[in-house]
RNA sequence: UGUGGCGUAGCCAAGCGGUAAGGCAUCGCACUGUUAAUGCGACCAUGCGAAGGUUCGAAUCCUUCCGCCACAGCCA
């Protein structure tokens, strides 16, 4: 008798068919049994009478606590009364191991308490979809930038120092003497790889010491960032479109169920489709200013800053799909950005801001050119300029105007789950105050 | 780091100056179709995040500390 997965039970009716997995919840009625067992693939309602099954086994299954492990033999067949379709008529059970006590009851808990117990708590249903929503944006981001031509190029996480020099690094010991940081962003990297390979990737973790306590900010958290030589800010914006747009679509796809079990209103990820507005910085701080003076916004933005949390979701909040602000002031990105060559002061840089508040996705842009512009920057930043001398060398041998964007896997789960807080979309989040389990 | 809010049993939660409700989980019994099953019974805090203080009396008021949550800054 074959071991099947509940998501198969459909090719199985009729059949006797061996489940392995774990009890999630026990209902019980006179002669009558209902094990709902889980198996990592679904949850399958289970029927056992006890004059069907040997007696052991009626007395084994009637005291089972919930988590308890166990392999079932049984008939798969469809019932209309089963939550997902089919149902098992148990000929037998046998208990691999009991389990007593488990701490997450189908109630409800608090959050501290739910994340201290979090190796247990990715066995419920809710976490359970949302990691199943995060493994399709993985492989949806994947597929499309293989498929379209792009090589995956991973940069490295201990660092020599700072990439962009403007985040809080980890420090950490590199064996005598030396002292090394966690990546904050493989971009730099990305650069010398797009030069040797035309269009890669970095997909990895991502280290930020920042003391950030919002529901958007995780310290370690997993980037994908492209990279193109002989791109624009142009290539970027378009690529932008094309990649979300296929994550939605894919997730709209492969993750019926899951969508189905968060509640998500999917008319907001059917909305997802080229083309994105796309907004001038000097548009966008026009609509805040518009903003304050109906009262929508409290305080008036002045032009030259970078957006807080509450005007990203005023500029999102006037369009149903993500929108795209370009050529911010420089003086507020990062110093390898390329300047807009008609007002220097801009800079060729995009921040994709998603729907419903869920804030900057992505954020990207046209990479400087000169080497002349970039030693200036350099110095002009304090950066160690010895440290940055490879970088150099990448405008002294064949530079190209190339471009490219990150995003953040974690905030891009959360918008396409639709849940408040990105620390349900990795299995193990870490967090100012959270370094464990 | 700042501003608010909150810490009561394994979990959730009421009580807000007069001596710790209720529910879930757990255990037992009944029930051949349960959907967070139900019904009955048992068990369950010399104790209310910790330490001081005020009071005849403190979970409740005050002080300090610890922890968590939300928001802001920074960012993806």
């Amino acid at each position: 008798m074959a071991h099947i997965y509940i998501n198969q039970l459909s090719e199985h009716v009729g059949e006797e068919v061996t489940l392995k997995g774990w009890l999630y919840n026990l209902r019980s009625s006179g002669k009558l049994l209902f094990p709902q067992l889980r198996d990592g693939t679904g949850i399958v309602q289970c029927v056992v009478f006890k004059k069907s099954v040997p007696e052991e086994a009626w007395e084994a299954l009637k005291n089972l606590g919930q988590e308890s492990a166990l392999i079932i033999k049984g008939k798969v067949r469809a019932d209309e009364r089963a939550p997902g379709g089919y149902e098992i008529d148990v000929s037998s059970a046998e208990v691999v191991s009991l389990a007593h006590d488990y701490p997450i009851t189908p109630k409800e808990h608090g959050t501290e308490f739910l994340m201290d117990h979090r190796h247990l708590w990715l066995r419920s249903r809710r976490q359970h979809a949302i990691l199943k929503v995060r493994h399709t944006v993985v492989k949806a981001v994947r597929d499309f930038l293989d498929s379209d031509g792009f090589t995956l190029m991973d940069a490295p996480i201990f660092t020599p120092a700072a990439c962009e020099g403007t985040t809080t690094l980890f420090e950490v010991d590199y064996f005598d003497e030396a002292k090394a940081y966690l990546t904050q962003s493989g971009q730099l990297y990305n650069e010398a790889t797009a030069a040797a390979f035309g269009k890669v990737y970095c997909f990895g973790p991502t280290f930020r010491a920042e003391k950030s306590k919002t529901r958007r900010h995780l310290t370690e958290f997993w980037m994908v960032e492209p990279e193109m030589a002989f791109a624009t800010l142009e290539d970027v914006l378009n690529l932008c479109e094309r990649f979300l747009s296929y994550i939605a679509s894919r997730v709209l796809e492969d993750r019926k169920e899951e969508l189905k079990i968060l509640e998500r209103d999917t008319s907001k990820l059917e909305a997802i489709v080229s083309p994105f507005p796309r907004l001038h910085y000097d548009e966008a701080v026009r609509m805040l200013h518009e903003g304050h003076e109906r009262g929508e916004l409290e305080t008036r933005f002045e032009w030259g800053g970078d957006f807080g949390a509450p005007d990203e979701t005023y500029i999102s909040s006037k369009y149903d799909r993500p929108v795209m602000v370009h050529h911010y002031p420089a003086a507020v990105k990062a110093f390898y950005m390329a300047r807009d060559p008609e007002r220097p002061e801009l800079a060729l840089g995009v921040d994709v801001l998603a729907p419903e508040g869920y804030g900057e996705v992505i954020g990207g842009g046209e990479r400087a050119t000169s080497l002349e512009f970039l030693q200036g920057q350099i110095k002009e930043h304090d950066l160690p300029e010895e440290a940055f001398e490879w970088y150099l060398d990448l405008r002294r041998y064949g530079s190209v105007p190339h471009a490219g964007f990150g995003m953040g896997i974690e905030r891009c789960t959360a918008w396409m789950c639709g849940i408040e807080h990105v620390r349900e979309t990795i299995p193990f989040p870490r967090m100012l105050y959270r370094l464990k389990p």
